[in-house]
DNA sequence: CCTGAAGACTTCAGTAGTAAAGTTCGAAGC
DNA sequence: GCTTCGAACTTTACTACTGAAGTCTTCAGG
């Protein structure tokens, strides 16, 4: 009956072309990197949640273990740091690090030096899962670029990286949660 | 007292650097790429929620409003159809919607010739919402790409558009929830 | 007509997040 | 050496989303 069995998403070109007509002044080439930006990284994350999942853990248990592995050796770190460095609230991470450490992705223990700090550690196997979640996001991130030449991968990284720092220079630290407005 | 008063986050160059001491087989180029990505998309949604919450509305709403919006005249939608351009699931949609009805920036009403069917239309009010919520953004967005000159903007919106049609010939139809995967 | 299957939304139970209050320990002043 | 302040984590109450079950309506067949 429906003569449009999946409505669904429009494309992203008519989705620009919508915006024309609804919203005139808006300039559509700053409306496509963006409208493509906040797309990709949808799909990106479905991507990598599908890809997490496989091993048995989820994109937040994930994050959890990239953290700590790019803290560097001992691959410690404090809940408090981990939460700002995630974006979320220390309840937040303490829920998390109860799911993690149930599972045996991590250790939690009481610093010797100062008994109210916590130290949550990585453990053998949480560095296993990442090492098998970095391998599967290598292969997919390698695929994503493929259409790109060498030339055109540096010019991307180097545009991103400008819009990076602006975004960075006007919001200070967001690496709060998300309303530290006021 | 303690040297590292915000240890917080690693920039985007320390995380590189620490990506090639963790897991050797990883192109640095790539790797800038994906990160620069992720890292943008966080500080955008920040940007986008300190915006929406000037208005007295959350993201969720916004997206609701962009979506009716954007479906073009008169503005009116089925929940199921909304949960799928937002990538979420029928229930979810539901929640929503009472709020947003509650708030008055949405209407809910049966379909006269199919009185299972439900329809959901942008209120005035919803519409002057939208059009304040763009004005703000459209400033932003633009202050986002002010370092970039316009053939770099081309160049960017070009980029991204290459790699978003290599994940959506991917995977089909991501547009429905995150986890479609069995 | 009545029945059964399919579709569209809602309800229910469970999970993960935020904000704010609570707890515990360490450090600085008197 | 007590006491108070502050830092770091946890607990509690609440909000939003998912997946699965439930309800209601339409449509096709006997």
């Amino acid at each position: 009956m429906a003569d449009t069995p999946g409505p669904a998403e429009p494309s992203l070109e008519e989705q620009i072309a919508a915006y024309q007509r609804e919203f005139q002044d808006l300039d559509p080439q700053v409306e496509k990197v963006v409208s493509a930006l906040s797309r990709l990284n949808r799909r990106m994350n479905v991507a990598y949640g599908r890809q997490t999942a496989e091993l048995g853990i989820s994109n937040a248990e994930w994050e959890v273990l990239k953290a700590l592995v790019l803290a560097g050796r001992p691959y410690r770190l404090g809940p408090g740091d981990l939460a700002k460095r995630l974006g979320l609230t220390p309840a937040a991470m303490t829920h998390r690090i109860d799911r993690m450490v149930a599972e045996g992705l991590v250790t939690r223990e009481r610093d010797g030096s100062n008994r109210v700090r916590v130290i949550v550690g990585l453990t053998d196997d949480g560095r296993e899962k990442w090492l098998d979640a970095m391998r599967l996001a290598s292969v997919f991130e390698e695929e994503l670029l493929q259409d790109l030449s060498g030339e055109d991968r540096g010019k991307l990284g180097e545009l991103l990286t400008k819009l990076l720092r602006r975004v960075e220079t006007a919001q200070p630290d967001a690496g709060g949660r998300l309303r530290d407005l006021d």
